[in-house]
RNA sequence: GCGGAUGUAGCUCAGUUGGUUAGAGCGCUGGUUUGUGGUACCAGAUGUCGUGAGUUCGAGUCUCAUCUUCCGCCCCA
């Protein structure tokens, strides 16, 4: 006997319903038409590449979380947990083709085996772009820009999300000036990121613990909690590069025209170590869920990985978080997406006929669904209901006698006879 | 990895201290109407009660294990 087949996906992974798929198509359409107004060119690359790859660009010991497994010739292989460094392996064999800077983009399945939980899962879709080449600030300015154009698409304005920018170079610097040094940076970072979680006293004791001082921790906190930029400017210098840096990217932004969607906030850190200057994380309004995007700038990126120094600057954008602040806005779609019309018939005779007729329509760019078999119109109508047609085209003999087939209006109920065989773009009632 | 919840029809859920053939609404199928859907009325089918063991005369209900989903912690895209 044959066991019943489990239905689930796997834990922690996705199937994308016909349902789903409505969202999603809203969704890649957002990205591609925002990347290609904002002239980036699109790449993509396997899920699955050299274990070696991830292991170089982390440059240390690889997270747990990745997916590896060795291969029937025995290559130790991995689904990429990210798309930066397969993107960075195809740039290293592309860039003398491409225009530069180049602004490339893509959007692909990354996984990670770790604990899923809402909006979070073990794999996701993530949409990327990057600017090798530049090391202006004009870079983080333009990337920002396609992200807007992005929530633009989808709907969304400055009163639903905000995009908080902070420098780690920054940072770094202001740590220097204090007295901090450079080998205590990763620690602190690691516990800065934690800030908007815990508690302050734990945060400070913390930071006694990694050997700061009282003034140090009060000094860091001053800065951690200002968002004003000229304040930020008295406290680090306002000859500081990266200050003037930051200074910039706001003035880009104004002249982009998304000045109002920029907060400063030096406590924004992103998790991933390889970013060195301007970093910047999305969030909702209400905070109510986690990053909508993040990236920043990582110009020692490539030299680690390949030894060229190349600058760069990149986002990703996950299609988990995005979901969720969308179904709170609009509601997430209950159906599947409908066509302009359904196509039936009457008998077998006339099989053959309703075909030519249908073929005629989809060349005029109609989209259609055509009943496979004879259908009684009952049986024809209902399916034009459950198939969201907005028209309903029935071959039946009578009609068909004299040339003709009869086309509803599925939303009116009204129906008229149309000929057969002239169709031009207007011919649905 | 740790702690806490959860799972019954396609969906949302009910199911009394363990007791005969497991329920509702929506949806689905058929009919009222053999050339016309949505509304109405009538009828029907929903099902290994997440999975596997155990206790019991008897388990959807109790025990154990396991899996899923969800919520914290950890981690982070």
């Amino acid at each position: 006997m044959t066991e019943k087949l489990d239905v689930a996906p796997l834990r922690g992974m996705r199937d994308f319903t016909p349902v789903d798929w409505v969202f999603r198509k809203k969704l890649l359409a957002a990205f591609d038409k925002a990347s290609t107004k904002t002239g980036f060119l699109r790449y993509e690359t396997p899920v699955v590449d050299s274990y070696e790859l991830f292991e170089r660009k982390a440059g240390e010991e690889l997270s747990d979380q990745i997916y590896e497994f060795r291969d029937k010739s025995d290559r130790h292989l991995a689904l990429r947990p990210e798309i930066t460094p397969t993107m960075v392996r195809l740039y290293m064999g592309l860039k003398e083709t491409l225009p530069f800077p180049a602004k490339i983009w893509s959007f692909g399945q990354c996984f990670r085996y770790e604990r899923p939980t809402k909006g979070r899962y073990r794999e996701h879709f993530q949409w990327n772009i990057d600017i090798m080449g530049e090391a202006d600030v004009s870079a983080e300015a333009w990337i920002l820009f396609t992200a807007v154009e992005v929530m633009k698409e989808l709907g969304f304005d400055a009163k639903d999300y905000q995009i908080r920018v902070s420098s780690r170079a920054l940072l770094s610097g202001f740590l220097l000036k204090i007295g901090v040094t450079h080998e205590r940076h990763a620690a602190l970072m690691t516990l800065i990121d934690k800030k908007e979680k815990v508690d302050a006293g734990w945060l400070k004791e913390e930071m006694a613990a990694l050997g700061l001082t009282t003034e140090q921790i009060e000094r860091l906190f001053t800065l951690l909690e200002t968002h004003d930029a000229a304040e930020i400017g008295n406290l680090v210098g306002s000859e500081n590069v990266d200050y003037q840096n930051l200074q910039k990217l706001f003035s880009f932004a104004e002249a982009l025209g998304y000045r109002e969607y920029l907060q400063m906030d030096p406590s924004i850190i992103r998790g991933l170590s390889y970013y060195t200057g301007i970093v910047f994380e999305a969030f909702d309004t209400q905070r109510q869920f986690r990053a909508l995007f993040g990236g920043g700038r990582y110009d020692a990126l490539f030299s680690r990985m390949t030894g060229k120094d190349i600058p760069a600057c990149g986002l990703g954008f996950g299609d988990g978080v995005i979901r969720e602040l969308y179904t709170a806005k609009f509601g997430y779609p209950e159906t599947y997406e409908g066509v302009d019309m359904i196509v039936g018939y009457y008998d077998e005779s006339l099989q053959k006929p309703a075909m030519e007729f249908v073929q005629k329509a989809i060349e005029l760019g109609i989209k259609t669904d055509f009943m496979l078999s004879v259908q009684n119109p009952k049986k024809f109508f209902t399916m034009a209901n459950k198939r969201h047609a907005k028209f309903a085209a029935y071959l039946a003999p009578e009609e068909y006698a004299k040339g003709e087939i009869a086309i509803k209006n599925m939303q009116t109920g009204e129906q008229k006879n149309h000929c057969l065989t002239e169709l031009d773009r207007n011919f649905l009632p």
